[in-house]
DNA sequence: CTGAAAGCGCTTACAG
DNA sequence: CTGAAAGCGCTTACAG
């Protein structure tokens, strides 16, 4: 075992002050001399002292950590873009700010508000991310209920929450726009679970896009956001009379099951059906031909959603009539990168 | 904000007794009569009390949580098929324990090892996990000065702290005999990054089973774990003179990308050469042909790591002279899973 | 500006 | 078996 901790106590006793001088100088919290300051930094320096956050927590009634449950089948999180690139932007902002994530991996949406409410029982975070939102999504009545500061994650305009959101929208008019002007008048959807508000979001930007151009939304394809899914909607698409000669999938992972289940039965892409995806994992750009995809920035999203939970975190215990955090933040509109599997002439 | 937290005081008063007795019988102490223990849990149960882990942890000297801190870069974390699946098996563990976990994501070796000296200084982990290990791993020594109770993951044999380790030898071991019997003598290798202790092993694994067929390992190929490395490594191989008939590759992504790319050039797998690559994604059951594979098990290991760490966590602090926790804890061994890109004839 | 004291919510010897 | 008290390491009014 490593030496005794060293505590307050002993830095207060070797600058020879007080244990609230101390806390104090080293909160920098106003009433402390500068040259006292100073002394009492060299002494802690001197000491490697580092506050203990239990003592720090137990009196300041704060864990210093973020919750995160993630709802997701095993075998699903396997191969999700998502997590792993917000997890790493959520860490970037806490870290610097002294907090550290607590995550929790669930299966069911039952199981994950078990978590929740254990995290905040036991104090065990500030604040918490609610991602793979649902609509009418009952966190939001738990952590109200619960008191728990929360920000949501790609929410619906509305959502009673601050949240942050990446505008879907505009890429996936801007896809079909494309589509519609390479000639493709039926346009299918390989949809993802119809319970999370991003897979309706997508389908329903299709949707408009759609009506926008005075078309009828092509047939929707069961996608399940897996790759298997996507072989499932190409077996799908392939017994369809009335083929759409292009499909929008609700991620990455299930336009490239369908790619290549339809290259595998003969079809070519783009030459019998275009195909896009939604994401941008890396992977698309290695496959032949290179997956058109939507582009993300979950790591953006964790970023801004971290600040603004800390923020919310923060200003709910401040001392002052804070003046006010933004409610919502967007980050930049994801966009439509235009490869090989929508068109052979790519743009640049 | 919810009502004010009920605390042992509050039990302690609706049971008549004092809070040492609420916290004995709470706790499963000895020392309580039945009829107090039931007394005293009734009232803990009618005020809904749950014990705030901030008192408990700042008495106990524990924080009741464990850290795992992931180094990868984003991009390669994105398609990772190991860290949720770990993560998963932790969860079910330690919270049924009433343990949370801290996670860090961190990019490079040297940014980590500042986090895990961070969780201990703070106190706010009692043990953490070791993946991704490398040889002459620094963590090693860390964990040690800072006395932080390890575990590590899939270490080399003679690793000086307790690990849990599935075994990848006798599967690969099948792989070769398999591709020797099937006629191939020119077995090349993609590999991993030579950094990482799993990615040698598995090489070394290939490299003695080939030699035990008196055959010399054939060409290793760079494949980074990753797809792009896949398909760079299936160019390297197109290029070489005397092509290798099959290839094991360190894991299964960067044998989705050779296999990928070689069919693009016009060979076919596994006709002219066989593919075969480790650890048992889903999505190698769906590509053409199916990926042939050595299936591991990620659940499995982080049950078992999880399961020794708590139980050296709880053994550290014990206050009888524990008998002896295992030091090293074996999950059953990764198994071959042959399919159509090995060879035709499929076994069941 | 500085310090003595109370308190955060528990656990753990120690008496009785 | 049960309770009073100290202590874990801080923060935060409150005096001075």
């Amino acid at each position: 075992m490593a030496a005794r901790k060293v505590t307050i106590f002993d830095v207060a006793a070797k600058a020879g002050v007080s244990i609230s001088s101390v806390s104090a100088a080293l909160n920098e919290n106003p009433g402390v001399s500068a040259a006292t300051r100073e002394r009492i930094r060299q002494a802690a320096d001197d000491l490697g002292f580092r506050a203990s956050l239990l003592g720090r927590s137990l009196s300041g009634r704060r864990a210093y950590a973020l919750g995160f449950v993630i709802q997701r089948a095993p075998d699903v999180l396997e191969m999700d873009p998502f997590f792993g690139a917000f997890l790493g932007g959520v860490e970037e902002v806490i870290d610097a700010r002294g907090y550290a994530l607590v995550l929790h991996v669930g299966t069911d949406l039952e199981e994950s508000l078990t978590r929740y409410r254990r995290l905040a029982d036991e104090s065990r975070v500030d604040g918490v991310f609610l991602a793979d939102l649902r609509r009418e999504d009952p966190r939001v009545a738990l952590v109200t209920e619960l008191g728990l500061p929360a920000v949501g994650i790609n929410a619906d305009p509305g959502f009673p929450l601050p949240s942050v959101r990446q505008d879907h929208e505009s890429a996936i008019r801007e896809l079909v726009d494309l589509l519609v002007k390479l000639g493709h008048t039926r346009i299918g959807h390989v949809a993802g679970w119809p319970v999370l508000v991003h897979s309706l979001q997508r389908r329903e930007a299709w949707e408009q896009a759609m009506r926008a151009h005075d078309l009828e939304p092509g047939p929707v394809l069961e996608g399940g956001f897996s790759y298997a899914g996507g072989v499932d909607a190409a077996a799908a698409w392939m017994a369809l009379k009335d083929r759409p000669t292009a499909v929008f999938c609700a991620n990455d992972l299930s336009a490239l099951g369908f790619a290549s289940a339809v290259q595998q039965a003969g079809f070519d892409v783009p030459g019998d059906v275009a195909i896009a995806g939604y994401d941008g994992i890396e992977l698309g750009r290695y496959v032949n031909p290179p997956l058109a995809t939507v582009v993300t920035s979950p790591r953006q999203l964790a970023r801004q959603a971290a600040t603004l939970l800390l923020d919310l975190v923060d200003g709910s215990l401040g001392r002052d009539g804070d003046p006010g955090i933004p409610r919502d933040v967007d980050v930049g509109p994801a966009h439509l990168e235009v490869r090989g599997s929508i068109s052979t002439i790519t743009r640049s």
